[in-house]
Parts: structure tokens; C-alpha cells; sequence
DNA sequence: CTAGGGTTAG
């Protein structure tokens, strides 16, 4: 303490720290009969030293009165300047003089250094002030408070709280709610609360102060029902309450809910202000009412830069990037300087924009205007660089930023890992110091993104292990990991996790749950999860509809469209391709022709070339093949290689072999060509013994270097992922000689049951014995048989199979469920079928 | 003396 007392040598006439005056400065001292007294006119800390230098010369003494209107008089100026210099008038005249007077000079120093930010200094103060004997007042506390309430000095604000209660000023209202204050910013909001109701006396800005300590700590239903009860209470909202309140209403995005709480700025007969017509603005855009939004905006005469840059990032948020860009345009020509909001706003339109130029025009404005401190912009400049693809840039920007926050590194990961080069997001991920949440979630998102789920959920697994709790974001991807897994064990064990770390599951999440089930052959426990979600959305409700699908129930899933309907959801594109596909999958085909002219005549929605090749497909299926031409032929736009694939697959379930030859003319004539094509040619051919044209195909398929998917299946016993690739994989397994014994014994009492192989589904050239051998190697045996040496009596076997199941392995599986008196689920790469007591879901339409 | 607006990555 003493150390710092002699921070200042003792000057008597003019103090040394007096830095030479400027003399343009507009003189403060002109008209000035009482010097001491206009000390607080003054505007600039320059008009302060000059005036007290003036004072000095002429005889100034270092009163109590005198050193504190200099030091009130710097303090509210609150630069790091004038405060400096009251600090240093302070230490000088705490060397001259005794205590008297000095509490006032301490408050309005504590309140200075609080206001300016420098909130530690305020602290020390405060410290300082207790160690010399001076007792704090009633002043003393908020200020000294609001400090430890910036930097969520919480050890420090409790020990003020406890000496605030020694000295018997608990009951004034000030000071309780700068309590509120404090523990609401620290995140008490319990502490918070037990201060509000024990207060004796309270005042709108108690109120307010919870209010929006609610609002704030992320409880806006808590907030909006104080706001109700404090209304109910008599007392009268102000604007800062309005405020609050309404930025807890956009948290809620409930336009209802707004609604109502607005009502009260009529009823008050407030007027509204920049604050309230700001915080409008910004509910108005949360709740998606975008036209309210901007009209109020527009009606706003007086627009000031925050207002611009409230509506600005919520047209970015919102993904409106071109509504932003003209917005700039405007607050430009209205003669408002962009500030770092405004260009973070900026930068992010031109991300979404994938503009460089314009991105290098803000990179530019932010160096010129010394932006480039602020490592927001600089994360925000990364991502925009990496979205346009220019990697170096971004990295550039990377390396020269002396403040790297996690954010910067999770930019550079993800930006990496959306054009393509995931080794190097790796090698970040690996090297950055601190990974947080976003890092993983990131990361695990990659891996679903490649297929590779396993992998995906281990690192999940790893996350753990280090201690990260997963968030919705995580568990979205792990779902959907889970299900194009089809593991129901780890789908079990992943909503078993949601429910017991009590992660919010909100729509996104319901709807990838819904779906994980649905993929994992348990449309039970997806639908059951759909009917206990809140806001269902059209993608929640597809989701559902292709649960059904998936499962061939076609009859719900046009029951549930229905529903959906009446419920007053608007249909996308996305759901007919779901109900088409449900429609397709039982041969529903009035309905689905029903639907499909629905689209464009009831719901306004043109049918895209997806929309035609579900009803292809569906007229396909159905052995309508001439329709499915005549179709294809009065199709609005040009038939691509999807569409002929369909009708392809279509020509093979009904063996025509003519109408597959000119399908595949047609497709041969298209420069963009997908590998399953041919090789469904070539079965074509093949199931039709035209082996000179199998070999045709196949060698075009060699010459542009396009390989068979070979098949592979896969089967969860004990949490453990089995994968079977068909044609002999299985001597890797470790089962192996038990798998082939099991499918030696299947095979001899499938005969016995009169089971005679389908060598039509062999596709290569060889003799009878070896068609055999080779079809009883498909690798959906091969994990059946494994599953029942694996899995016990009742358990159902579950299989996963990434190419579409072939009709004697599709017998095979029947037999094997009547025989063995097994359930057996094979999910194919488009639908389910669950084998029970020698039936299948599907009635052999599939 | 106390309460209030706009902020990047998955």
C-alpha cells in the first residue's frame, strides 16, 4: 500500500504528471469566475489539466472540495487518460492530507474504474479504501459491485456482500439491487432471487434487474412470468423494463407471447425509444416475423447504427445475406461509419455469399479502420475466406492473429473439412491446445459425413474420455451414425444416454431419433419418440412418414400425411418424396397418382425430377412399364440418369429384357453415368443368360475404371458391429469355420423344406455348382447364420445390407424365420422387411 | 449510486 501511495513525487506548484497542454483546445477557462467550480464543465481531460494548471499557479489548495470535483470531474470522463490523472491527483493529496474527505474521492474513483472496465483497478480500490480505515457508504457498494458484476467477480462480490451486511446498509434498496445485479450476472439467479424476496423496499429496478438477469442466464420463460407477476403487482414497466422483457420474449420466439407483453408499453403509455424499437426490431426477426420486423425498421426515421446492425445480423442469422448486403448499402448512404459489428455481419453475408471480392473489400475497411485487434473479426474472416476457398488466406489470417481463440482453430477445422481435405483437419484438430465442444462435434460430423459411423461413434466414445459432455449437436450425429449403422443396441443405448445427461431434445434432435429408430428396424420406438415431440416441423413429420415407409406401411404413412395436413404443417418437396416413396414401396397406386397431381394443384409445389422418379418407380413396380415411359417422355425437364435407372430396376423385377435395352440406350446417351447402373444392366443381362452382353457391359465398366460395390452386411451381437462382404470374407472372421458349418446345417434343412436356389440371381458365367456356391455366400446369409449362432433363442436377428436384397436371398431369410422360429429384420439400402413365421412385411412386393 | 440494444466456429 505504501508503495503505492508514493507512486507520484510531492510537486507543490505545478504537478509533474501535468503532460504539456494542447493549446487549440477549446478554452474551458474563459468565462470561468469560479475555477474550481467549472471543473466539471469541462469535456475533454486536456481542458482538466489546463484548468488546473491555471488553478494551481493562482493559488489552488488541495481542499477535500477542491481535489474532488478534479477527480469526479476525470472520472466521468472514464478514459484510461483521465483516470490516470485523478489517480494521481488521489495519491497526492492521500500523502498531503489525513482521511477527511476522502470517501467521496474514493467513490467516485471506484465508480470511474467500474465504468471504464478497469474493474480490478476498482477493486483494489475498494481494498485499498477498507485497509486504510475509511468505511464504504451507501455509494460505495454498487459501484464497487457493478465491478465484480463485469468480470463475474463472484469470491470478491460475496465478501461485499458480507461487509455490506455488517454495516446494517442491506436494507437499502440501491444496494440490493446491485445485489440482484451481481448474482444474476454471475449466474445465481437462486442467490438473486432470495435477495429480491427479502428485500423490504423494492423499485422498478429491482424488477427489472431480475427480470433480465433471467433473461440473460438464458430462463426467458422465468423473465416473461416476473414481467406478468410484477404487472399483476401493481407496478408500472418502464423502458429499460421493456426492454428486457422483450429481449426475453425473442429467446421464446413466441410472436403471441410478444404480443401480449408489448400491449403493456401502450397501457403504460411509454414512449417508445431507440432501446425499445431496437429491441423490437430484433424480437420481431427471432420470431421469424420478418415483415413486422422490417416495417417497424422502416418506420424508424432516426435510424442509429446498432439499429442497422440489430437488423443486419439477423438477416445473416436468418441466411438473407443479399437483404444484408442491401441494408450496408443503405447505412452507407445514410453517412454511418461501420463498426466491428457491422463488419462481422459483413464478413459473414460474403461466407454465405462465397464473395471474395466483396469479403476482401470488408478485409480491407477492417485494416484500415484497425479492426483486425478483435479476434471476432478475424474468426469471422477465416470462415468467410475458407467458404470462398481460399485456404491460404484464411490461413494467413491465422498465423498473423496474436489472440487465437478455440474458435479460430474449430474455423480453420471445419473450413478444411468442407472443401474436402480432411487430413489436414485432423492434423489440426490434433495440434490446436484446447478442443472444446464444438472441436468434437465437428470432427464426428466429418466422420458421418465420409461413412464411416464406427469410427464416429468411437470418437464420441473418446470425447467422453476426456471428459466432454455431448450436446444436442453431438447426439444429432451420433443418431444418425446409429442409424446408418442400423445398430438398435447402440440406437437404444444413444436415446438412453439423451434421456439420463437430460439434453434438451428439440426437433432436430427428435426428428434424427425418429429416424435412427426407423433405420434400425424399430419404427415402434421411432414413432414413439415422434408422438412425444413438441414442435413437430414438416422434416419431423417425413421423418416419420418414411419410418412407415421403411417398414411398408404404406396405409400409415399416408394416414400420418394426412395428419400432418390437418394439423396445418405446410408440405415441402422433401415429404412427397417420402409419401411417394411409402405410396411405391406397397403399390399404392391410385394414391400415389392422387398425390402427386396434389402437389402442384393443392399445395403449389412443382414436382421436381426426384417427384417423377418416385413415380416411375411406382408405376414400375406396379408392371406398369409403358405409363412409366409415356411418363418419362411428358416429363417437363430432361429425363437424367436416376430417372432410367428406375425404370431399369423396374424392367429387371418384371423381366423385360426389351424395355431394360432401351432403357439403357437411353442412359448410354446421357454424359453423366452413376456405377449402379451398369452393374444393373449387367444383371439384367445376366439374368437373362445374354452373358455376351454381360460382358460388354462390364468391360465399358472396366475401361472408365468404375468397380462393383461388392455386397456387404452387417449384424450388432453384443454391441459389437459384425460386417460380411459377399464372396468369402468371411474366412477373416474369427467364427469362421462355426458361420460355414451353421449355413451347411441351414442349407440342408432348407432343403428338406423343399428350398430350391434361384441361380437366376447369380451373375457371372460359371457352372450350376458354382452358382450355388456363390449364392450361398450372399453376404445377408452369411450374417444370418452368424446371428443365429450369436444371438439366443427370441432375440430378433437384425441385419443391415447396403445394396438391395435378391429375391433368393429374400426366400432364404423366409425359410430360415418359419424353420428356426426367428424374427429376422434385413434392412436393404431402401426399405425393411421383417421375416416372421415364413412371411414377410413386404408380401413379396418389393 | 442500482437495471437496458447488435458478436464468429459444429
Amino acid at each position: 500500500m505504501a508503495a503505492m501511495l508514493q507512486l507520484s513525487p510531492l510537486v507543490s506548484a505545478t504537478p509533474s504528471f501535468i503532460a504539456p497542454t494542447n493549446q487549440n483546445e477549446p478554452k474551458a477557462i474563459a468565462k470561468d469566475t469560479s475555477p474550481t467550480g467549472s471543473l466539471r464543465n469541462c469535456k475533454t481531460i486536456n481542458q482538466v489539466k489546463q484548468l488546473h494548471c491555471h488553478i494551481t499557479k493562482t493559488g489552488f489548495s488541495h481542499t477535500p472540495s477542491n481535489v474532488t470535483k478534479l477527480i469526479s470531474a476525470c472520472a466521468e470522463m472514464g478514459t484510461f487518460e483521465s483516470l490516470d490523472y485523478a489517480r494521481k491527483a488521489f495519491n497526492l493529496f492521500l500523502e498531503e492530507e489525513e482521511t477527511k474527505g476522502v470517501l467521496f474521492m474514493y467513490n467516485s474513483l471506484i465508480r470511474g474504474y467500474s465504468s471504464a472496465g478497469l474493474c480490478d483497478e476498482a477493486i483494489g480500490l475498494y481494498v485499498q479504501m477498507v485497509l486504510q480505515g475509511v468505511l464504504p457508504d451507501k455509494f460505495t457498494f454498487p459501484f464497487a459491485l457493478s465491478a465484480c458484476s463485469k468480470i463475474v467477480a463472484f469470491c470478491e462480490g460475496v465478501q461485499l456482500h458480507g461487509s455490506l451486511v455488517k454495516t446494517g446498509l442491506e436494507e437499502d434498496v440501491f444496494i440490493g439491487n446491485s445485489l440482484i445485479h451481481f448474482y444474476a450476472e454471475c449466474g445465481h439467479l437462486d442467490y438473486a432471487q432470495k435477495v429480491f424476496d427479502e428485500m423490504l423496499e423494492r423499485n422498478i429496478v429491482s424488477w427489472t434487474s431480475l427480470i433480465c438477469g433471467y433473461g440473460r442466464r438464458n430462463m426467458p420463460k422465468q423473465a416473461v412470468s416476473l414481467f406478468f407477476e410484477m404487472v399483476a403487482a401493481g407496478v408500472k414497466p418502464n423502458s429499460v423494463t421493456m426492454v428486457c422483457v422483450i429481449s426475453a420474449c425473442a429467446k421464446l420466439k413466441d410472436v403471441a407471447l410478444s404480443e401480449r407483453v408489448c400491449a403493456y408499453i401502450g397501457e403504460s403509455g411509454l414512449k417508445t425509444n431507440m432501446l425499445m424499437v431496437n429491441s423490437l426490431v430484433d424480437m420481431y426477426m427471432k420470431c421469424g416475423a420478418t415483415d413486422a420486423a422490417k416495417w417497424l425498421f422502416d418506420e424508424c426515421v432516426d435510424k442509429n447504427l446498432v439499429l442497422y446492425n440489430t437488423i443486419l445480423s439477423n438477416y445473416v442469422r436468418q441466411g438473407l445475406a443479399s437483404e444484408a448486403v442491401s441494408v450496408v448499402g443503405e447505412m452507407l448512404q445514410q453517412g454511418l461509419r461501420p463498426d466491428k459489428v457491422t463488419m462481422l455481419a459483413a464478413i459473414s453475408a460474403c461466407a454465405q455469399l462465397s464473395d471474395s471480392l466483396s469479403g476482401k473489400c470488408c478485409h480491407g475497411y477492417v485494416l484500415r479502420n484497425g479492426l483486425e485487434g478483435w479476434d471476432t473479426i478475424c474468426n469471422a474472416m477465416i470462415d468467410m475466406y475458407m467458404k470462398c476457398g481460399e485456404q491460404e488466406m484464411a490461413c494467413i489470417i491465422f498465423d498473423n492473429m496474436s489472440n487465437k481463440t478455440v474458435v479460430s482453430w474449430n474455423s480453420l477445422i471445419s473450413g478444411f473439412i468442407r472443401s474436402g481435405d480432411v487430413k489436414s483437419a485432423w492434423e489440426i484438430f490434433n495440434e490446436m491446445p484446447k478442443s472444446d465442444l464444438v472441436s468434437w462435434n465437428t470432427m464426428i460430423g466429418a466422420l458421418v459425413q465420409e461413412s464411416k459411423f464406427e469410427e464416429a461413434i468411437e470418437l464420441f466414445r473418446e470425447m467422453q474420455t476426456e471428459g466432454i459432455k455431448g450436446d444436442r449437436v453431438t447426439m444429432v450425429e451420433v443418431a444418425s451414425a446409429c442409424g446408418y449403422l442400423g445398430a438398435l443396441d447402440l440406437a437404444k443405448w444413444t436415446h438412453a444416454y439423451i434421456e439420463k445427461s437430460e439434453i434438451k431434445c428439440d426437433t432436430r434432435l427428435g426428428t434424427a431419433l425418429v429416424d435412427m429408430f426407423a433405420k434400425c428396424g424399430d419404427p415402434q420406438s421411432a414413432m414413439k419418440v415422434f408422438n412425444t415431440m413438441a414442435g413437430r416441423d414438416v422434416s419431423a413429420w417425413t421423418a416419420a412418414i418414411r419410418a412407415m415407409a421403411m417398414e411398408g406401411n404404406g396405409k400409415r404413412a399416408l394416414e400420418l400425411f394426412d395428419d400432418m395436413l390437418k394439423q396445418g404443417v405446410k408440405p415441402d418437396e422433401v415429404v412427397f418424396v417420402a409419401v411417394l416413396t411409402a405410396c411405391s414401396h406397397v403399390g399404392l397406386l391410385e394414391q400415389g397418382r392422387n398425390i402427386f397431381m396434389s402437389m402442384q394443384l393443392v399445395h403449389g409445389i412443382s414436382p421436381h425430377i426426384v417427384h417423377y422418379g418416385c413415380m416411375v418407380d411406382l408405376l414400375g413396380r406396379a408392371g406398369l412399364l409403358e405409363e412409366a415411359v409415356d411418363l418419362i417422355k411428358c416429363m417437363p425437364m430432361e429425363p437424367n440418369d436416376v430417372i432410367w435407372g428406375t425404370l431399369l430396376a423396374a424392367c429387371r423385377t418384371h423381366k423385360n429384357v426389351e424395355m431394360a435395352t432401351y432403357a439403357a440406350e437411353q442412359i448410354s446417351k446421357l454424359t453423366t453415368q452413376r456405377t449402379g447402373i451398369h452393374v444393373l444392366l449387367s444383371n439384367i443381362y445376366a439374368s437373362a443368360g445374354k452373358w455376351a452382353d454381360v460382358a460388354k457391359v462390364r468391360l465399358q465398366l472396366k475401361e472408365r475404371g468404375i468397380q462393383k460395390v461388392p455386397g456387404s452386411s452387417s449384424i450388432e451381437v453384443n454391441g459389437v458391429i459384425h460386417e460380411f462382404t459377399s464372396g468369402g470374407d468371411t474366412d477373416t472372421h474369427t467364427e469362421r469355420s462355426h458361420i460355414a458349418l451353421m449355413l451347411q446345417e441351414i442349407n440342408s434343412r432348407l432343403r428338406d423344406a423343399g428350398y430350391i436356389p434361384d441361380l437366376d440371381n447369380v451373375l457371372v458365367d460359371v457352372d450350376e455348382k458354382e452358382k450355388e456356391y456363390l449364392l450361398s455366400r450372399h453376404s445377408e446369409k452369411v450374417a444370418i447364420a452368424f446371428g443365429l449362432i450369436g444371438t439366443g433363442q427370441g432375440v430378433p436377428i437384425r441385419v443391415v445390407k447396403n445394396l438391395r436384397m435378391c429375391s433368393d436371398c429374400h426366400s432364404f431369410a423366409k425359410l430360415v424365420s418359419r424353420i428356426y422360429d426367428r424374427e429376422i429384420i434385413v434392412r436393404d439400402n431402401n426399405r425393411f422387411h421383417f421375416f416372421s413365421q415364413g412371411l414377410c412385411s413386404c408380401s413379396d412386393y418389393w
